[in-house]
This record gives structure tokens, sequence and C-alpha cells, in this order.
RNA sequence: AAUCGGGUUUUGAGAGC
């Protein structure tokens, strides 16, 4: 039986998953019974297949054949169904299960919750955490920040500064993914001076600002209009050595066609080919618009070629 | 363990409706 668990597993996720129902098909007709590490493997590459419909039929079908549930088996299901932005479903599903008095464990519950979240379902979000609390689950560091994220995409950043004040009182200690994430809502609310804040103290709180707390701040500072303190943000960054990703180079780069900056928009982005960086398509191609309305057309015209030879494609 | 699984930053334009 580890045998073919082992083979199915590997096809499965070789995505030749025609071959493993064959393989499947063949342990039974050996008389080989299939376990339960068989049908994890077989809902989780359906659910991978975006087959969440027959995972489910072929979840239900072990059910009702071993009279028990598997939980490997089921947060493999509730994951194809959150993943596809089916997560009202795998509420209800996990609704139907807990009366049998199976609990998810933590992660379950985060997926759960994300899942919400992405589909905009923020107070469904809430009240699951809630229960997650109830049944003696404790939310980690992760959970925590996973509603924390989905309270500040509904722009509740009030909630989330909230609940964030009661993770400091009585929950996971938040490392610096949390605050990125709090970052980034007062950002998206142009609160960007209490993003600066925030970043100030995050010294105090023993936690060190990595990349991408600098990129939610640029792309802040830049969407907000405040291009000098941005541009002096990554002057900053430049001088004390930060290692800047391609992700830094996008939002300046973006942030100084929006401001109408071409000239330097354009040194910048030579500078960034220089470093071996291909900027996305869709901002050469912004670059290259501004460029003609600007009736650079002999620039954009040069620059043109050289996006060629370094293989972004502008559209 | 032969099997699933969770968090943060960027992502263009035109046309049409």
């Amino acid at each position: 039986i580890v045998t073919y668990n082992t083979i199915i597993d590997g096809l499965c996720k070789s995505k030749r998953l025609d071959k493993a129902w064959m393989i499947f098909e063949t342990m039974n007709s050996m008389g080989v019974n299939p376990d339960a590490c068989t049908y994890n493997v077989l809902v989780d590459s359906l659910c991978k297949a975006g087959k969440e419909d027959e995972a489910l039929k072929l979840f239900e079908q072990t059910v009702e054949g071993r009279r028990t549930i598997n939980p490997i088996t089921f947060s493999a299901l509730l994951n194809g169904f959150c993943r596809k932005g089916r997560a009202d479903e795998a509420v209800r599903l996990h609704n139907l299960v807990l009366r049998t008095g199976h609990v998810p464990d933590h992660i379950t519950y985060t997926t759960l919750i994300k899942g919400l979240c992405n589909i905009g379902k923020t107070d469904d979000a809430l009240k699951l955490f809630k229960e997650m609390v109830q049944r003696g689950v404790s939310p980690d560091v992760v959970a925590y920040s996973v509603l924390l994220s989905g309270l500040c995409k509904a722009s509740r950043v009030d909630e989330a500064v909230q609940l964030l004040n009661l993770m400091i009182e009585k929950g996971p200690v938040p490392d610096i993914v949390t605050y990125n994430i709090l970052l980034d809502g007062f950002c998206k609310v142009q609160k960007v001076d209490q993003a600066m804040d925030l970043l100030k103290k995050l010294s105090e709180l023993g936690l060190t600002a990595d990349m991408c707390t600098y990129n939610t701040l640029l792309d802040g500072l830049f969407k907000s209009g405040k291009c000098t303190d941005a541009m002096n943000l990554y002057q900053e960054l430049t001088t004390n050595g930060s290692q800047m990703d391609i992700i830094t180079y996008r939002i300046v780069l973006s942030g100084l066609c929006e401001r109408g900056d071409l000239d330097d928009a354009v040194k910048f982005f030579y500078s960034v080919v220089r470093k071996g960086y291909s900027p996305k398509s869709a901002i050469c191609s912004t670059l290259l618009d501004k460029l003609c309305k600007a009736g650079k057309v002999d620039e954009a015209a040069k620059l043109y070629e050289e996006m060629q030879r370094r293989i972004c494609v502008p559209t």
C-alpha cells in the first residue's frame, strides 16, 4: 500500500492525473484497499487541478465508506475551496464537520479566515476567529496577521489597530510581517504619516524593518504625492546599502512616472537595467506612453530599442 | 510519515461598455 501511495502521489505531483487514477484502479482490482493516505493524495490533487467538486464527492464517499473523517483530507479540501474563492462553501463544510466533533487546527482556521477575507467577508472572518478562540484553538501570529490584513484591506484600520492591541495584550508577539500589514493599511487609507511614525517605533519594539517594510512605505509616500520624501527614503536606503529588490524598482519607477519626472524616470530605468533587472513590461509601457505624450517620441524610440534588447516586451 | 495546508509590499496602457 505504501508503494502504491508513493507512486500515486508522485504521478499527481507531476500532473499525470489520468495515470494516477489508472494505478488507483489497478490497486483496487488487485485487492489492495486504498487507505486514508491514498485519499489524501487524490483529494488534494483534484483540488489542485481545480476540480473541487469532484474532490468533495470523493471526500463524501470516504466519509460514508470509512465512517471517519480524516483531518488531512478535509483540510486539503477546504484549502481547495478557499483558493478558488469559495470560502463560504468551505465554511459551510467546516460547520457540518464541526458538529461531528472535529475541530480544525490553527492552520486550517487561518486558511478559512484568509479565504473569507479574500472574498470580502471580513465580518464572517471575525466571527470565525472568535469561534476559533472559543474552541480552544489559540491563534498564532499568522492567524492574527491574516485577520489584521483582512481588516486593513477592508479599510477598517481602526479595528486593525484594536486587534493589534489585543494581540500585544494577550496574544502572540507581533512580528515584522504583522507590522508591515498595518503599515500598508495606514498607507492605503492615506495615513502615511502614521505609517512613518510607526516605522520609527519598530526598533523600540525590537524589530528590524525589512525590504517589504520600505517598499510599502515608498509606495505609500509616492501614492500620496510625497515624492520628495519617497526619494529621500530611497536615497537613505541606497546609502546604507540596503538590498533593493525588483519591487522597489518598480515602485520608484512608477512613482517617478506618476509625478511626471520623465527624465529622472528614464535615468532610473537605465540604472535599474544596468543592475541586471528587466522591469516589467507594464512599467516599460507606462514609461514609453508618458514619454510619447510628453512629445519626446525620439527618446521613447531609443528606449524602446533598449527594452527590446533587454528582452522585456512592452506592448 | 508514503499524503494537505496559513500571513505583508509593486503590477501598465489603449479600446469598448
